[in-house]
DNA sequence: TTTATTATTTAGATTTGTCTAAATAATATT
DNA sequence: AATATTATTTAGACAAATCTAAATAATAAA
C-alpha cells in the first residue's frame, strides 16, 4: 500500500485523535490539520476505499487494523527523527517537531530500523512519547497522570502531551523538561492554577492549562 | 523563494546536465527526470517566470544565478545526507542515491548545517562528489580523469560519474571504491576496453563503458 | 533546396489535494 | 414537537504536475 504524503498525515491525525476507540470527527480533523472539513471528507473516502479506515457518512471515522499499522510506522518514522535531531543534531525539543514532520515521510524500512539502531533503539521520544519497534509494538508505558491531577506531592516529569513550540518554551523558560523533579506546594481553587517547586529552584506558580499538558509519575 | 519538490528536482537536473555553460535541452531534462519532454516545457514555463532559468522557445534551458545557488543548496542537501547514511548509517554507496533524492526536499538550513556539522564538514560525498558549502562554494576539485583517458600507469581512484546501482554494484563486485590504487596493464583496441590490476587482486579486463564513468588521479 | 527526421511546443485531458458556498443531516434549544 | 444551531457532506471550482496526441520548428539527408 503505498501511500501519499496527504494519506500519511490524515492516517497519522487520526491515530493521534482516536485514543484507544473513540471516532475522530470531521471537523476536529480538520482542525488538527489545519484544512477544512470538506477536504476531510473527500480524504475520508479515499481513505475508506483503501481499507484504512472504517467510515460511514456522518459517523465519524476509526482506523481499521491496516490503518493503525501504517500510523504506528509513520508515528515510529516520526519519533526516531525527533531523537536524532535531539540527540545527534542537538536541537531542543520545541525545534523538531516541525522537522520530523517532513522527515517522516520517506518510507524506508531500511533506512528506519538502521537509524533506530544508531540511536541506541530509543523507546521514548524527546517529548516524552513511546516510540513503536520495528512491528509496531509500544512499550507499555508506565502509569501517569497529568500535573493538574496528581496526588502525590513529589513527582517527576515524564512527557509533554501539547508539544507546540509555545509550551515547550515556557517549560524551557521555567527549567522542566524531561525527568525534572518536582513538587506539588499547593493548588488554588480559584482558577486551579498549581504552586510548585522545582528541585534546585524557588517556586512558581503554573496555570491549570500547562499543568493538564505536564505528565508526571511520583517520584 | 519556495520551490516544490518537483521544481527542486528539476533545478537540480539542469545543473547536472549544464556542466559548465552548455545549454539543456528538453529531451535530455525529460530523460534525466524519466519524465515526457511535454512536461519539462511546462516546468521551464514556470521556472522561467519564477527566473530559476534562462529559456527561449526552442533555445534550452541554462540556470540564473538564483537558479544556480538553488541548485547548489539542494545538491548539498543530498550529498550530506548520503554522507550520512553511509558514515553512520552503514549504508552502502549504491544504496543511497535514491534515499538522497527524498531528504534532499527537507528545506532547513538549520538542519542542513548542523548535519554538516555533525559529519564533520565533509567536502566529498560517498561517490567522490564535491560537497558544496553553506554559501554554495564548491572546493576546486583535484586534477582528475577518467580512466579510459588516463596517461599515468599507477592511479587512484577519486570520483564515480555514473551513480546507478549497476555501475557500483559492478564495482563493489570487482573491489574498487574510491581510493582504490590500480594500474593500467593495457589497452586493447578493439573495442576499447582496458585491462587493469587493482592493488592486491590479479588482473581483470573492463569495458570502455565502465573506464569512462570511473574517475582517476596519477598515484 | 526540397524532403525527411527529430526535437519541441501546444492543446486538451487527468489525477491529486485542496477550497468555497450551498445543501442536508444531526443535535440542541425553546 | 417545532425550531435553531452546529456538523457534515455535496457540488463545483482551482492549482500543480503530469500525460497523450497533434502541430510546429529545427535540423539532417537526399
Ligand atoms: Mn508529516
Ligand atoms: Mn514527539
Ligand atoms: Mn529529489
Ligand atoms: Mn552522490
Amino acid at each position: 500500500m503505498n501511500l501519499s504524503i496527504a494519506e500519511e498525515n490524515h492516517i497519522k491525525s487520526i491515530y493521534k485523535l482516536q485514543e484507544g476507540d473513540a471516532v475522530v470527527t470531521t471537523n476536529a480533523l480538520a482542525y488538527e490539520l489545519d484544512t477544512k472539513p470538506a477536504s476531510v471528507t473527500d480524504m475520508a473516502k479515499k481513505l475508506k476505499e483503501k481499507k484504512l479506515i472504517e467510515y460511514e457518512k456522518y459517523k465519524g471515522i476509526t482506523l481499521s487494523a491496516d490503518g493503525r499499522k501504517a500510523a504506528l510506522q509513520i508515528v515510529r518514522r516520526h519519533r526516531l527523527w525527533e531523537c536524532f535531531l535531539v540527540d545527534k543534531l542537538l536541537f531542543s525539543w520545541e525545534e523538531v517537531h516541525e522537522l520530523a514532520e517532513e522527515l517522516e515521510h520517506v518510507r524506508s524500512e531500511k533506512l528506519t530500523n538502521r537509524l533506530s539502531e544508531f540511536l541506541g533503539n530509543p523507546v521514548i521520544d524527546p517529548h516524552g512519547d513511546p516510540i513503536p519497534d520495528a512491528n509496531g509494538k509500544l512499550v507499555k508505558p508506565r502509569p501517569q497522570t497529568s500535573l493538574d491531577q496528581a496526588n502525590a506531592k513529589r513527582l517527576v516529569v515524564t512527557a509533554v502531551t501539547d508539544q507546540s513550540t509555545a509550551l515547550l518554551a515556557f517549560l524551557n523558560a521555567k527549567g522542566i523538561k524531561l525527568g525534572t523533579q518536582l513538587e506539588i506546594i499547593a493548588h488554588y481553587e480559584y482558577d486551579n492554577s498549581i504552586e510548585i517547586k522545582v528541585k534546585g529552584q524557588s517556586p512558581i506558580t503554573i496555570s491549570e492549562q500547562v499543568a493538564k499538558n505536564i505528565m508526571v509519575r511520583p517520584l
